[in-house]
DNA sequence: TGGAGCAGGTAATACGTGTTACTCACGCGC
DNA sequence: GCGCGTGAGTAACACGTATTACCTGCTCCA
């Protein structure tokens, strides 16, 4: 009876439900039973038929087919997320899960799903255009975009909906991002704040990262706002690891050892630079102070416990996702440029004490 | 001419280029089309109209419909990933970016997207089989089942392609897990090696998790292994995150302070023991020695650095897409349960120093 | 008496593809 | 002259749904 299928083709499943069989059990038209489930307003069906309806769905274990669904009412309900980072990038990325519980978050009410996309060489940008051009999904978010996607503005030309995670400057892509420039700018005045000068900057990335770029601006614009000089020196260039932070500071240690204080663009660089101030034998905060940016979950559990500013991640998902959902359908969208606020978070390795005690933050 | 479409309607893009178009300027059927596009194997195309077909089809920019391609295949080439964790505990999860990489590594050569979903609520378990009903993906991966989702079961009952990431007592789902009881012992044993006892344990989530409870497993087996008695109030149970791992490490140094080691079945958590540890004046290695378990990215820069066990991140990914390509094809699946292999990464944190120095691990 | 209007539906078409069954011309052996 | 295989290609159907345009009685009003 039961004959297994030979191995080499595809398991035969079980039959489908359709609609057709739902209006026959119920004795009215698939026009009518489509009219039930989808609730079209406007349409006079009475209780009982709508009764039906309903109940030989549920009897069936009827399930509308995706597929047929998306191929006449062109809505897929599914929103694509790329990670165009380097894959470096991407594994050292402690922020994806909760921008994307973000993105979920706000998706999963109306009704969309994520599919989640990693581009694996930079050589095969935009192998994402794909799923635009197959209509498989009706929105994009691109997280760290590229300037040298060209793909990308094929999309833009097309007027596809697409929301940046960072920004793409000289496009018009509406985007999400963290205000990097006063993030940094407020930073580094907390450190000068401190009289804790010259203060040095490792970089998070390398500098035609925007983000790199605009804490690097920041940067800048505290000094300015004291009144000091701006010294290349005390400048060195991460690249995201912790291994790029552990030789930046080395670098600097090296050739410029004179800074009492510096400002580390990224938590996971700034773990890499304590291990190599511990291994000079120097102390933070007392020999220098540190202050980064992310705030990372394991931000306070280093040794001390890092003063960072803290990147509103799950807002990022969450902001972006509602703009999407906008352009998606068509509403007019509030904003199309939001630069998130960040927030300084004070712990130990900048050596401000706020209780002269060595607290712990709850 | 192009008259602006009211803003409560979604835009109108333009029309899609279609196969009969295609064919249209090519001279050919729709069929033929197909035949050529597809590379369908037995059929006689001479050379000439196939290289007329892929030029019409090229100069018109022709993508296939993704829907309506599915519609007829039914087949979506779209693998659901499902994370069952409470939200607590994907928040802490600093595998999942990898773990991603892994599957994604897997199935983007053949063909394959993923589509991620987190369950919110438990209350609500199983809102992805809607995604199999309407046979919008075709196979699951299910990271960190539960048992109490009484859904996964009725997939069962379908012979959907499923895989679990984690185990399911008592089912008999194909599924990739870490060997946490062999991890764990190894873990303990080398405690016990460099004669640390008592060793507490600290586990890494509540003990209905099958992970929390064969990592104690494992903790019983080398104890066992080396003639020492099980004491239950060595034990304290975490909960997945760093403050779990604060508090159950205050437990323990209030109630029985007499242990000089204790394994502590999470990275996470033991960032938090870390830190109770530290705040009492004690220290790691000298009068408490501490492994623990993941090898996360991190652990390598607490003070001390960690000695751990790796966790394979990228091995799971890799291997669950693998076997649920096998599934989804149809193919005769080699293995159906799959226990991957750890490695104990020996750092500063259990005391044990290789060649005298306070070395770093390069 | 003759519509107008409406409640309660339904037939038919469209969506864009994959695939099976079939046609048609043509050469070839006998 | 006939059957037959074959290269080259097509008509037609299936997939499962949403939606438009139409139909059928019935009531109500002039």
């Amino acid at each position: 009876m039961d004959e297994p299928s030979p191995s080499n083709l595809p398991p035969r499943r079980k039959r489908r439900v359709t609609s057709r069989e739902v209006a026959l059990r119920a004795g009215v038209s698939r026009t009518t039973v489509s009219l039930v489930l989808n609730n079209v307003p406007g349409t006079k069906i009475p209780e009982q038929t709508r009764q039906r309806v309903l109940q030989a769905a549920r009897e069936l274990g009827y399930t509308p087919h995706g597929a047929a669904r998306a191929l006449v009412t062109r809505k897929n309900y599914l929103l694509g997320f790329v990670l165009c980072q380097s894959t470096e990038q991407v594994f050292a990325d402690a922020f994806l899960p909760e921008v994307l519980r973000g993105v979920t978050e706000v998706a999963k009410p109306e009704g969309y799903r994520i599919l989640v996309e990693a581009l694996e060489n930079v050589d095969q940008p935009g192998a994402y255009v794909q799923l635009v051009r197959e209509q498989r999904i009706d929105g994009l978010i691109l997280s760290g975009p590229r300037s040298d996607d060209w793909q990308l503005a094929e999309l833009r030309h097309e007027e596809f909906p697409v929301v940046l995670l960072g920004q793409l400057p000289g496009t018009d892509f509406p985007f999400v991002d963290v205000d990097n420039v006063r993030g940094a700018r407020k930073a580094v005045e907390h450190l000068l704040r401190l009289r804790r000068y010259p203060v040095a900057l490792i970089t998070n990335a390398p500098p035609h990262y925007t983000s790199s770029a605009d804490r690097l601006e920041g940067y800048r614009q505290a000094l300015a706002a004291y009144g000091l000089p701006f010294d290349g020196r005390l400048v060195a260039y991460g690249n995201f690891t912790e291994e790029s932070g552990f030789e930046a500071m080395e670098r600097l240690l090296e050739h410029f050892p004179s800074f009492r204080s510096v400002f580390i663009a990224s938590d996971v660089v700034a773990f890499g630079a304590l291990a190599a101030i511990r291994e000079r034998g120097l102390h933070v905060p007392q020999d220098i102070a540190v202050v980064s940016f992310d705030d990372t979950r394991l931000a306070r559990y280093t040794s001390p416990p890092l003063t960072t500013v803290r990147l509103p991640a799950r807002s990022l998902g969450t902001r972006a996702a509602e703009m999407l959902l906008h352009l998606v359908e068509g509403k007019p969208v509030p904003e199309r440029a939001i630069l998130l606020e960040t927030e300084l978070v004070i712990r130990e390795s900048c050596g401000f004490q706020e209780k002269g005690g060595a607290g712990r933050d709850s």
